[in-house]
RNA sequence: AGGGGUGUGGCCAAGCGGUAAGGCACCGGAUUUUGAUUCCGGCAUCCCCAGGUUCGAAUCCUGGCACCCCUGCCA
């Protein structure tokens, strides 16, 4: 059972392919998800492979995964990795169709010698920075390189040699002879190659000469036959390049490029090379930290990977800056826990309640559901005895108005145990609550009703003192205090929230937590939905993850 | 006169000339041994602004305004 919604609300794109297919412009559909193995995969990302999957999915057609790995200096094998199990674990499939770019560098080699014997591509010697300087700026046109028109003979003897290895990096590159004029500044004779004697994580030391972004994408769409090609709305000035490169080289087919924007979620930051300074400075503890808006950081964390899906279809595409709230993941994996997740009851902040009217050795079980409305989950037996653990914020010295759990003389019913009335408190001697006192109701096992037919309104987990097990918890917040970390010119490490992480080292919870396996989630009831740590738990010995808080309405206007 | 985009309730988002879908948030109220869940009900006379065309416009035209992207041998 899932709580993913079945039905899928339209957007733009499924607008186009629909009316693509309808028309018989394409017989089916073919899209690809293009991630650079540069890093981990995000939440951004997470939306495009929804999309673009989604999109094969839905009208039958295929989505290939293809890794864009035309720049060896920033690609890693280990990122390969992360990324395939990052698709894989949110439930889509690319079949046999995997490939990587790195693939077609002989076919683009090819085809850019083709652009060169065309008179439409040259080899230039220009330094990076006198390229830079020729190429203008916004509002005034660039110039053109003196090496602009050499013969087609002398570039292509100028590009082997360059494929041959006879240069260092940086002193040629390949430019296509488009116009240096253009208000497009992408269209003033783009680099297309460039040297790098790198070794390539996919094709090792084949090659020392590398093809652009610009020079690869399109032609590697045409190759694979996407009909589709969806990128975000950054790329949108280079689809006239895009264009360009298909309409001058014989290539197989015409794909055409889309674009939708990118998401923006508040309290964290998306780009990558954020993300990786925040490993890389020990900021947080890896790509797959908890606090981490990465995939990998996610399914630690305790999301489902249902929640994420959902997430993406309720967010939507268009193709204005979308600004996403947090809360709007946390509400998805609530509503996916709630549903699926067994209940168990933890106290994170022990305070010892003595029930002084209850017999000193004895012990009772109660059988309890392990889901209050799926019953088909089962129940279990719960220990209770004359000691019991309580939160301690589950009791006030001085209530607040509208507080309706423990206080001295109240009453609050132990949930699936008895009401009980709290008869006093012990202090410590720095005025620290270290025990308090209570009786039971002993008929009053029946919800939330004294003996003689009082409603109580307050009810509060516990723990049997004698069986509970103690267990650390980690209590998770966001990672960033300010909505928007990446706003102004101000340093977004400025707003790191310094209180991300609690670790609760002596929380109490019912035995039978002790056999969590790692990534099984819980709801601790009344508190939240918690995880079993994939990494840091140990066989017998778990660790928690707090995913989400339970929603609380009271706490919030409190 | 650089070019390219985007502007619909707090946040997303349908709508494509016929009189403002949906989700989230929020506000009521019911149920509840989780102040949870669930459940009912409410929530834009108005679609960035100003003109115009039309019987009729968020949708068409004109002129403004705001925001985003583009000057990597990154993707």
């Amino acid at each position: 059972m899932s709580t993913e919604q079945t039905t899928t609300t339209t957007n733009f794109l499924r607008t186009i392919v629909s009316d693509d297919l309808a028309s018989g412009k394409h017989q089916s559909v073919v899209t690809r998800f293009p991630p650079e193995p540069n890093g981990y995969l995000h939440i951004g990302h997470a939306k495009s492979i929804f999309l673009n999957f989604g999109l094969a999915r839905d009208f039958g057609g295929r989505c290939h995964l293809r890794f864009d790995d035309t720049n060896p200096v920033k690609e890693e094998a280990e990122y390969i990795e992360s990324i395939k199990e990052s698709v894989r674990w949110l439930g889509f499939n690319w079949g046999e169709h995997l490939y990587h770019a790195s693939e077609y560098f002989e076919q683009l080699y090819q085809w850019a010698e083709h652009l060169i014997r065309q008179g439409k591509a040259y080899v230039d010697d220009l330094s990076p920075e006198q390229i830079k300087e020729y190429r203008g700026t916004l509002t005034e046109p660039g110039k053109e390189s003196p090496f602009r028109n050499r013969s087609f003979e002398e570039n292509l003897d100028q590009f082997q040699r360059m494929r041959a290895g006879e240069f260092p990096d940086g002193a040629k590159v390949l430019r296509a002879k488009i116009d240096m004029a253009s208000p497009n500044m992408n269209l003033r004779d783009p680099v297309m190659y460039r040297i790098l004697h790198a070794v390539h994580p996919h094709v090792g030391d084949t090659w020392c000469i590398y093809p652009m972004y610009d020079f690869t994408h399109g032609q590697s769409d045409a190759i694979e036959g996407i009909t589709h090609s969806i990128c975000t709305l950054e790329f949108e000035s280079h689809r006239p390049l895009y264009e360009w490169f298909l309409e001058n080289l014989p290539v197989p087919a015409k794909p055409r490029q889309y674009e939708f924007a990118r998401l923006n979620l508040s309290y964290t930051v998306m780009s990558k090379r954020k993300l990786q300074e925040l490993v890389n400075t020990d900021l947080v503890n890896g790509w797959d930290d908890p606090r981490m808006p990465t995939i990998m950081g996610l399914k630690r964390r305790g999301f489902t990977s249902a929640a994420i899906r959902t997430f993406c279809e309720r967010i939507g595409v268009g193709r204005s800056d979308a600004w996403i709230g947090y809360e709007l993941l946390e509400e998805c994996v609530r509503n996916d826990l709630n549903e699926n997740a067994i209940r168990a009851m933890a106290v994170l902040h022990p305070v010892k309640l003595v029930i002084d009217n209850y017999e000193e050795d004895k012990t009772e079980f109660f059988e309890v559901a392990n889901h209050p409305v799926k019953h088909e989950l089962g129940t279990r037996k719960i220990l209770f005895s004359r000691e019991v653990m309580i939160d301690a914020d589950d009791f006030m010295e001085h209530p607040s108005k509208g507080f309706h759990r423990l206080t001295v003389g109240g009453e609050v019913k132990l949930k699936y145990a008895f009401v009980i009335k709290c008869t006093g408190m012990v202090k410590d001697e720095h005025g620290r609550i270290i025990e308090l006192h209570a009786d039971y109701d002993p008929g009053s096992t029946n919800g939330p009703v004294t003996s003689d037919g009082r409603k109580i309104k307050g009810v509060i987990h516990w723990v049997s003192a004698s069986d509970a097990a103690t267990v650390e918890v980690r209590l998770f917040d966001r990672l960033f205090s300010d909505p928007n970390p990446d706003r102004g010119g101000a340093d977004y490490r400025q707003f790191l929230n310094p209180e991300s992480l609690k670790t609760l080292l002596n929380c109490r919870v019912e035995p039978a937590l002790l056999d969590a396996v790692p990534g099984q989630s819980f709801q601790f009831e009344r508190l939240g939905y918690f995880c079993a740590d994939e990494k840091d738990s140990q066989p017998g010995k778990p660790v928690f993850n707090r995913v989400v808080t339970l929603r609380d309405t009271w706490g919030a206007k409190n």
